[in-house]
RNA sequence: CGGGGCGUAGCGUAGCCUGGUAGCGCGCUUGUUUCGGGUACAAGAGGUCGUGAGUUCGAAUCUCACCGCCCCGACCA
């Protein structure tokens, strides 16, 4: 490709609504435009790059096996209320109408699609395992697309589905794309990791998550060096222990705390009660009904394990400006900051309690009267609670579960996600097969999410100096950049320029000339920017004494003999390729 | 949806408070110049000042509404 027919519009200024490195590094090398927000042009540059991950997608996703498909992007909505999750996923969905006013869906993911196909095709034992997967554009409506391509209404996916005739081999099918996507993100030059992560709408049981380790990412993920444990923070558990139980006490006993309502306030004189011998009590409205949740003083309750222990498609905290909310802590008898499990819990309530507070005493919380919180409280005495479960946020520097080691949080970019996800689907959907044994059984799926859009950014995000993208050899746009710095058509130096870029070409190579009549300032800084791997710089000066200039992006510049430039780039490029 | 900010040439911005000629840098065009890290000089093109309504003799500037964009939060497969 000669530069001067390529059109790769770089910016020298950053476009102001651009935020963090990728999404400025995208605008200003000339990969892609802003049409709207969340929405996007790939131009010809960024192209390029974005057809190279998906080309390593496919190789790898084929090389395990799976097959490649097509779904429409049109979905009807009757297969999403047969699968319970036009309402479950109601606010994602992009919804338009036809001129019959009939509602279509634009698919945010397939796994209905794919589950109808297999009901109607799949129909023994003999059939499977089997996984599809495709490669297109999904629709998400996005509260607040952010951050260039990371998060957008309108992106481009792989998903895969796989279906299994058990469990043990729907396990085996899940491992295979979690090995498949270690490989997938290598082969992008990406630092990254895979982590236990909570399912969302999505359901199943078993989950990871593959990120890449970015300050700008919008997740955080709890791991552990020593024994390399790892999870979202969503999910993460630690080894920290329950509360300490004391000699059990004397009965529970009120006593008036005026104008206190938080745990801080409660912790100070004259109360001096510690954050960590309080209960936080919340009210949650789960599917419309309420619910208290009880966690330790100086802990943070978890919502998205709230979410997974409750089993409601909706949960939201209780807000006293909510007349229908209000009524709710009438009942109780408090408002928030006096509140309590101990008296006045409707009976129908749930009680949730975090694990931590399992056995604890001498505990202090609100009384369920404004101006009084009760002491001495006994969580099994004195509390009626309906179950059990983990419910607190992880906090860096707590002991590992599995070694006790310190725990750490860094942010990261989420670019894929598995899921083993049983039968749920099936079992809707009514993707059944015969078994070996006669009997028919729902299939055993797995779906398997990598953002391709997102991940290419993700590469930028953490490939880039000052000076701008640094490509990992097997994503660039152009592997190679020549750059002679004197372009008339007569000129040695444009003669052995052209002479390099046609025998690279012959070789295969990925390659681009910088022919514009341009001063070598601005093609050095415009190969920066854009990040081509190698540079091959000509230039009257080297040239005379018979040299040109290698330069890996990034690193340090060689002259060697022009007769040998040609091999000396192919062994860069072997030495970079795995 | 809540909070905050912004909208002036392709990009980045000044002007707005205190109403009266729309300015600068980059980019673009032409010419000269220069030629190893975004040359220099000269000439030039390019503007519904987001949209609509209002106040006023007069609105980029003041008022109201709407639209769009960015950030924080909520949300997130």
């Amino acid at each position: 490709m000669r530069w001067t027919k390529a059109f790769i519009p770089t910016l020298k200024e950053t476009p102001a609504d651009a935020e963090i490195t990728s999404h400025k590094l995208l605008l200003r090398a000339g990969l892609v435009r802003k049409l709207a927000g969340g929405l996007y042009t790939f131009l010809p540059l960024g192209l390029r790059v974005l057809r190279k991950v998906e080309q390593i997608v496919r190789e790898e996703m084929d090389r395990t096996g799976a097959l490649e498909v097509l779904m429409p992007a049109l979905q009807p909505p009757e297969i999403w209320r047969q699968s319970g999750r036009y309402e479950t996923a109601a606010d994602v969905l992009f919804k338009v109408r036809d001129r019959a006013k009939k509602e279509w869906i634009m698919s945010p993911t397939a796994e209905e699609v794919i589950t109808t196909v297999a009901a109607a095709e799949i129909n023994s034992y003999r059939q499977m395992p089997v996984n599809f997967y495709q490669v297109c554009v999904k629709f998400r409506d996005e509260l607040r697309p952010r951050f260039g391509l990371m998060r957008a209404k309108e992106f481009i996916m792989k998903d895969a589905y796989s279906f299994d005739v058990s469990d043990e081999a729907a396990m085996v099918s899940y491992h295979k794309m979690y090995d498949a996507y270690k490989r997938i993100f290598d082969r992008c030059g990406l630092q990254n990791f895979p982590v236990e992560a909570d399912t969302g709408v999505i359901g199943g049981n078993y989950s990871h998550e593959f990120m890449v380790p970015a300050e700008t990412g919008e997740n955080e993920v709890v791991y552990c060096e020593a024994c390399g444990y790892a999870a979202n923070i969503e999910k993460a558990t630690s080894g920290i222990p329950k509360t300490a139980p004391r000699e059990a006490g004397a009965a529970a006993e009120k006593f008036p705390t005026p104008g206190v309502v938080t745990i801080d306030a409660l912790s100070k004189a004259p109360y001096s009660v510690p954050a960590n011998r309080q209960i936080k009590t919340l009210v949650f409205i789960a599917d419309s009904k309420p619910l208290l949740v009880l966690i330790r003083g100086d802990d943070q309750l978890n919502e998205t394990k709230l979410v997974a222990r409750t089993g409601a498609v909706q949960v939201r905290p209780a807000d006293v400006k909510n007349e229908a909310d209000l009524a709710h802590f009438k009942s109780l008898g408090a408002m928030p900051g006096s509140l309590g499990a101990v008296a006045n819990v409707p009976s129908d309530w749930t009680v949730l309690a975090d694990d931590r507070l399992h056995g604890a005493n001498d505990m202090t919380t609100g009384a369920n009267e404004d101006g009084f919180h009760l002491r001495n409280v006994s969580i099994e005495r004195d509390i009626k609670v309906t179950k059990w479960c983990d419910l607190r946020t992880v906090s860096a520097g707590e002991p590992c579960a599995k070694c006790a080691k310190a725990l750490k949080i860094r942010r990261a970019i989420e670019v894929g996600h598995v899921f083993k996800l049983g039968t749920k689907y099936s079992e809707k959907l009514n993707a059944t097969f015969l078994a070996e044994d006669g009997s028919r059984k729902a299939s055993f799926m797995g779906c398997y999410g990598i953002g391709v859009t997102r991940t290419l950014q993700a590469i930028i995000e953490q490939c880039n100096d000052k000076d701008g993208i640094i490509w990992p050899t097997l994503v660039a746009p152009y592997t190679v950049c020549i750059t002679p710095l004197m372009v008339g058509a007569d000129t040695a130096v444009m003669k052995l320029a052209e002479q390099i870029y046609a025998e690279l070409s012959a070789k295969g190579v990925d390659v681009i000339i910088d022919d514009r009549d341009d001063r070598p300032g601005v093609k050095f800084k415009d190969a920066d920017l854009v990040g081509f791997p190698i540079r091959v710089g000509i230039g009257e000066k080297s040239l005379a004494n018979g040299e040109v200039e290698l330069k890996r992006r990034g690193g340090q510049l060689v002259l060697v003999k022009a007769e040998d430039a040609v091999a000396k780039v192919l062994e860069l490029i072997a030495s970079a390729s795995n």
